[in-house]
DNA sequence: CGCGATTTGTGCGTGTCTTCACAAGCGCTT
DNA sequence: AAGCGCTTGTGAAGACACGCACAAATCGCG
């Protein structure tokens, strides 16, 4: 993990306190409230209560109050937060305050649409560089970037201090291009490939699986088809579903 | 189907016990162990052992066999897991014994790309139905599928019985299309849109939101730094970093 | 038939996350 | 200035998840 962050460029070398280290549950849940926060001061608000921002971000208050208190207090008791300040708060802790290069590996699909989804760049991040593997596609134009040949990959992250690397490959590729972004010196990876990746200690990976999404929301589908279809027999069934009527599931199959 | 089991009588070896109800960190996982069960059975092999298929999954030895244990112990000890049979009783729990219909609103940039994306089909899912509110794309012909006007939405999920709603919209079209969705019977959706939707009780959503990904990964990105730059800042750093290549050792720290 | 090698299943200690409940603090009003 | 209503910040308890370590079970072999 070289870090190659140039010395010219020091974050914010003021304010904040030491970068807290925050639970992990906490950060993942942190940009959900940058978001109801933008939504917030876009409307004209300058105040915000727990249990409005909580609502907004589709969680507990108390565990709101509690994530936002482990940045340090930036709350006004009887008031709330200044919607502003907590923005601010966010994206330093976040740091998004510079903005990050992403590298994105494999312009198939999935590739194709991420090179032209506008919420990275609104939020952030800038696609600084793509790649692929099949020569039909280097050199195509996405975006007004070029699709680089995939053989380069290292020694361009390098040059452009890629921060993230997309690995939005087939899952056969996937570890090699995530090797080529550890040579370069990518120490965060988010993987859009369906398999592991054995990366050296000092580089985080996310993985991000559609199908995985499916199946998960599959097995309560499941679940509450066979909890309908046994009624109480000993346990209590959560709720008598208000209206559950749709009849979407008919008879659940039993066999292979 | 709607046996309960009785105390004391022996359940049938055949027919599958009553679904349990599985600790939903261990219902997230499923899905990837049935991913490398399939790797290993296309490799040609008949059993596993936990330790194998808990590094081809990514996770510890001892977890991945208290998460099959839920499912009722399918394995021999001293030898292992039957894959094939393990295959069938994930693939039950999860609900995938039985294909699962989609419907996918929303045709733009992203959701052109899920349409399009061969994962859905090869892993249980068919997606039966597209929407969208442009009138432009409305007609379009995608990969077989014509893009209806969101109009119909309702009506064709409750007809088609749709199990799965994917809403691939802009944030501001999301909660309207997820009404929708849930007046014609769905009960499970996956959202990409940034935004929380409101839904009754017993319908199950899970979000995928691209950017929060890259802004989790930005935050550890920007820890790392701090680690480096703050040596000595109370708190001792991990290891001393070493070299950026050392390509491949299985020591990895799972990111999630 | 018994023994050793191997691997599962799980009890238990530990740590993390969530939630409740309430004291402390702030501003506004009187 | 004091009181009051409102909201934050947090201690404590409960729920959940993790991983070690070991007993129980199975196979193969002599």
């Amino acid at each position: 993990m070289s870090q190659h962050r140039p010395p010219g460029a020091p974050e914010r070398p003021v304010a904040v306190p030491a970068l807290p280290d925050l639970p992990e549950a906490t950060v993942a849940r942190l940009p959900e409230y940058l978001r109801a926060l933008h939504n917030l001061a876009e409307n004209g608000h300058e105040t915000v209560s727990s249990e409005w921002l909580a609502t907004a971000a589709g969680v507990n208050s108390a565990k709101l109050r509690k994530d936002l208190s482990h940045l340090g207090s930036y709350g006004t008791r009887g008031v709330g937060y200044d919607v502003a300040l907590l923005i601010d708060q966010i994206e330093y802790v976040l740091g998004l305050t510079q903005r990050r290069t992403v590298a994105l590996v494999g312009v198939g699909n999935l590739g194709h649409a991420l090179a032209g989804y506008d919420g990275f760049a609104t939020r952030g991040f800038r696609i600084a560089a793509l790649f692929d593997s099949d020569p039909v596609r280097v050199g195509e134009e996405i975006n007004g970037l070029v699709v680089r040949h995939v053989d380069e990959l290292s020694r361009v992250a390098t040059e452009e201090s890629i921060a993230i690397g997309v690995i939005a490959t087939p899952a056969a590729a996937a570890q090699r291009v995530a090797d080529r972004l550890v040579a370069g010196g990518v120490t965060s990876i988010l993987n859009f490939a369906p398999c592991v990746l054995t990366v050296p200690d000092g580089v985080d990976v996310r993985k991000v699986d559609l199908a995985v999404e499916l199946q998960i929301l599959s097995f309560h589908e499941h679940r509450k088809a066979s909890l309908t279809a046994l009624p109480a027999a000993g346990e209590a069934p959560l709720t008598p579903l208000p209206g559950s009527l749709a009849a979407t599931d008919p008879q659940e199959a039993i066999g292979t």
